[in-house]
DNA sequence: TCAAAAGTGTTATCCTTACACCCATGT
DNA sequence: ACATGGGTGTAAGGATAACACTTTTGA
């Protein structure tokens, strides 16, 4: 069995949220014109064991930053073959990464580089205030007709149900990747064009960015979506001491919906995850609020119910 | 920025059930004396345009199998380094992949290849009749043995408790590479023996497989274990009709535990994942079962409540 | 008639959701 | 005093887990 030499590149989502707006980190093209993207670096085997390895050296190195979490996403093997010229992009398959952090105070280094608030490039995922106008104004029309345009394939319609829950069917706030996925099928986004998927240029609909990292991106704000329910992942976001309004505006940020503040509160201190420090914050507004941190011993036992499938015997 | 060119490779745990008993595609090594691993063909990005097209080419071209279901699992970078002499394994890069079939009728057609059940890899993974007996007599004695050796490293006895259940943490079904991986970072599977991790060879723990063959059968077993709970994918393992104990002895089977049948009888009977056929099946023993079927139209709307978050508000 | 497996009904308990209300501080 | 945000209690509804019991076949 013969084998083609690949090149492969590690493609991160740096993800760290300030003022209650989660941010990732890009770094602007090379050259004018260029889209923005996310930092990206090749593997090199002979010089790192792991992957991971490989991806912690490489952004350490690039951007000074204190990576605290790293988790793989997918690898993508199909990126676009008809790249802007003047692009160079040799990767054939780039592995997608997830980074939190704590955001920094310095600006970060990375030469021309900086934290984007992430519904820069989705904004129909922000539903915090309620759901988002351009949902109705300029992307469910010509999705609509989208899929009536080809009737003869039902899984056009039942696809825009599903993802962008049409006809009944609630919004499900995971499903970023797959939103993205239709909205690229159905030529609406601008690397769709980009790709010679169509032929027009599509209005643009959120920025877009280089090669597929706003697919990798999709893909990590949706795994940050779904880990926060059955991993205590959203405290590698948080400093070290919070009020529980803090944790929730965090919690709301990244899941992209507004949440009810009784219930929240509840639900952090039944599952024993926070414990109160003692002290209170200087209060913005009203009553001060009392400080928590993060219990790290509750590492142990964090199963995950998931959804069906009884529990015993 | 100088790249390293990499040869990827494809590796598939391809899963079916027969009698009850989850079982995988292996191809006997091609050397006497080779262990057994999982189908494992090259990715050639000039043949195909994505990964998954190229998987399916190749599965599809070397086993006649009907494919019906097809998951990425991971990609591996950090393959042992100290592989037996003999073994030629190019990969530095090996992506993983579940695929669920019905068993075919005849024998598999890939050379040496077969089906063979999955327990005989993870022996103590199987707990349908109880807690398994290679637990207590051949795996946790050299565990403990192991968490106690550096025991100013108290993350070994948290991974321990974490992962095999003890002192009153339950053992969770899904964790299975967490074990595995803690069975070969304490010295104890035969793969960290060969790739040099210990000097001494272990008494071996359940059947080995060549390189990292079992780790991506570990994580697909773990993977498929998870999914079974928020997304009907039993069904690509089961026959166009089955009855409902049919049904069930397979996800017993998958999930490696018992379930209690009256309730798992109202957990698909409410979900709507199945409709009666009408018919009736010739028992096997007792009274006659009816046979349901599943209904593909629930491919819309199945959500993954997962862990925590309230759903409104 | 008995074993074996299918199938139904009911209850106690816990978790989720929602609602209503009180408390402490700054201006 | 009042606006603002922090914090608590409790009741309704639904899902889960466990139990007991009936039905239909083959031997």
């Amino acid at each position: 069995m013969e084998l083609t030499p690949i090149e492969i590149g590690l493609t991160t989502a740096i993800v760290a949220v300030k003022n209650d707006e989660p941010r990732v980190l890009v770094a602007e093209g090379e050259k004018k014109d260029n889209p923005a993207g996310l930092p990206s670096g090749p593997f090199d085997p002979l010089a790192h064991r792991t992957l991971e390895m490989g991806l912690r050296a490489w952004v350490e190195a690039q951007t000074a930053l204190n990576v605290a979490y790293v988790e793989q996403l997918y690898t993508f093997g199909d990126r676009g073959r008809h790249a802007r010229i003047g692009d160079t992009d040799p990767h054939v398959v780039s592995i997608g990464y997830l980074a939190l952090t704590r955001m920094p105070d310095n600006a970060a280094p990375l030469r021309a580089a900086g934290f984007e608030p992430w519904y820069r490039f989705f904004p129909w995922e922000d539903w915090r205030d309620g759901r988002p106008d351009i949902l109705d104004e300029k992307i469910l029309p010509p999705l609509k007709a989208w899929s009536r345009e080809n009737r003869e394939d039902p899984s056009r319609a039942e696809r825009l149900r599903l993802c962008f829950g049409v006809e009944g069917i609630a919004w499900d706030e995971e499903k970023v990747l797959e939103r993205y996925e239709l909205l690229y099928d159905a030529g609406l986004v601008e690397e769709a064009w980009r790709d010679g998927r169509v032929a027009k240029a599509p209005v643009p609909l959120g920025q877009s960015m280089r090669f597929d990292h706003r697919r990798i991106l999709a893909t990590a704000i949706a795994r940050l979506r779904a880990k926060l329910k059955y991993r205590p992942v959203v405290f590698e976001l948080m400093p070290e001491e919070f009020t529980l309004t803090e944790l929730q505006h965090v919690v709301e940020a990244i899941s992209g919906r507004h949440l009810h503040k009784q219930n929240f509160r509840r639900l952090v201190e039944t599952t024993a995850l926070v414990e109160p420090t003692g002290e209170m914050s200087t209060a913005t507004g009203g009553r001060p609020a009392a400080l928590y941190r993060f219990r790290r011993e509750v590492m142990r036992e964090r199963h995950a119910p998931g959804l069906r499938l009884g529990v015993r015997s």
